[in-house]
DNA sequence: GCACATGTTCTCGG
DNA sequence: CCCGAGAACATGTG
């Protein structure tokens, strides 16, 4: 669920609370969840440790700690990080206790999350395989990468290997806004249409950061509250509804096994 | 019961 | 090996 902007959202939340405290506690439920790192080890490796810093790249969140190690985040498609001590419900996986009496809860209903913990001097193949951030992606890197592939278009956008960070809601956006059709094949598009999308995307991306990301049902910011980038989406989830621009239905069609909403009049 | 859900990863067939 | 389609993961909502 959370895309780049709403990831951007909880960094910036968690940022103030968490860069410069050391983990003091761990609680980790006892159910199946599939933590990647198991929680034995999560506890070993975090306990005392300091966070220096709290990046992002994509839909990743990266805390580097202060023994050189790092602790890698992905909150799936229902992953919540909060910055309080949130009760302890069947969807709560993981809270610390930090040294600024802070805490931290993870919470997940799909468990979709990752949370992984990286030897100082390794990488994570997870991080390592991604495109650059679709912020400070420019328009001859995603050009050269759409040329090489027959995709839809739509599916292009969302595979994290050519750029990072968008996902089903801002490419559906980014195309209505850039009036290209989804169904077009990724290496159909003319130059000035791929540097219309890029613009479209990061200025949307930019947009839902300053309004705090979209909920759609879980996403939450940092401090608990709703994102507020759900009230300007054009098309994403607005199937029968009409066009903003013309008045033709918006129409919701499967790419890439997702929903893709889009303007059959106004996308070519 | 059915369809669908802000994501990633694996399998399978060509 | 490459590519793309579809399923799987786990749980909830309408």
């Amino acid at each position: 669920m959370p895309e780049l902007p709403e990831v951007e959202t909880v960094r910036r939340g968690l940022a103030p609370v968490l860069v410069g405290a050391c983990i003091e506690q761990i609680y980790t439920a006892r159910n199946n969840y599939f933590f990647v790192t198991p929680p034995k080890t999560l506890k070993a490796r975090l306990l005392g440790r300091g966070v220096r810093d709290l990046l992002r790249h994509g839909k990743y969140l990266v805390a580097l700690l202060d023994d050189d190690s790092k602790l890698l985040l992905h909150l799936g498609m229902t992953g919540q990080f909060v910055a309080k001590q949130l009760p302890r419900d069947e969807h709560v996986h993981i809270q610390l206790s930090l040294s600024n009496q802070r805490h931290i809860t993870f919470r997940d209903v799909r468990k979709f999350g990752k949370v992984e913990w990286i030897p100082k001097g390794k990488d994570s193949k997870r991080l390592t395989k991604l495109g650059p951030d679709a912020l400070v992606t420019n328009t001859a890197w995603l050009l050269s990468k759409l040329k090489e592939r027959k995709i839809p278009i739509k599916t292009a956008l969302l595979d994290q290997s050519i750029w990072a960070g968008v996902g089903n809601i801002y490419a559906d956006e980014g195309l209505y806004r850039s009036k290209v059709n989804p169904n077009r094949p990724s290496s159909s598009l003319s130059r000035a249409q791929v540097d219309a999308l890029r613009t479209h995307i990061q200025k949307l991306l930019e947009q839902a950061i300053m309004a705090g990301g979209s909920t759609i049902n879980d996403y939450l910011m940092a401090d608990g509250q709703l994102g507020g980038f759900q009230n300007f989406h054009h098309v994403y989830g607005k199937t029968g509804a009409p066009c903003p621009k013309c008045g033709e239905l918006i129409q919701r069609i499967t790419l890439g096994g997702r929903g893709t909403h889009f303007c059959a009049r106004c996308q070519k």
